[in-house]
DNA sequence: CGTGTAAGGAATTCTGACACG
DNA sequence: CGTGTAAGGAATTCTGACACG
């Protein structure tokens, strides 16, 4: 319903919950940010919230950068949806996360 | 889908989301768990944690509130899903709120 | 590049209590 | 009964930086 809609992008939870449901470190938490691969919200005084499909796109990057993705690649991905392959290289961990881009 | 309802019970939200979505006092807020109205999660460190469905319930929670019922009555209208009307008494602001337990 | 960590301050949360009624 | 508030401490979050590589 479009209630759920709401509900999995309305920026409602903190770091330390974030933190918990992932189990991502709070560095790695912000560092995706400041490569523009998540964009939580802010409360008047500055703290950072996010939604459940902040998480859900967490798990999706940690499990990339894990592949190793570059930050900078997985950013185009989200940007521009299809992007062509990534085969410009061709080192062994690059083949074997190609079906990411597949 | 089985998805939504773990966006809307799953407690994530801390005291202060809920002071800004409900637009309750945390006193309050805290006062309607000690009456058994709501019953939030506790982080390891006891840092209260909420799900959607607790701020829906402390929004109606706080209209019954207003309307003049008490608390005692609105835990018993949540414990026995149908319980007798609550004709007892009768002067004019509970005849007023009477729909809420019909 | 991606991530850990110590540093210091600011904002949040918690509990128990006094107050009014 | 329902709610405000001051009190003091504990836990959380934030930023900028140094480190390794």
């Amino acid at each position: 319903m479009d209630r759920n809609f709401l509900y999995r992008d309305k920026k409602v939870m903190t770091m330390k919950i974030v933190v918990e449901m992932t189990g991502l470190s709070e560095r790695k938490v912000r560092y995706y940010e400041t490569k523009k691969l998540i964009f939580p919200e802010r409360t008047s005084s500055g703290i950072r919230k996010y939604s459940f499909s902040d998480i859900e796109k967490l798990m999706d990057i940690a499990e990339k950068i894990e592949d190793g993705v570059l930050t900078r690649e997985i950013r185009n991905d989200f940007f521009k949806r299809r992007k062509k392959h990534i085969n410009t290289r061709n080192d062994t961990i690059r083949g074997q996360l190609n079906a990411h881009f597949k």
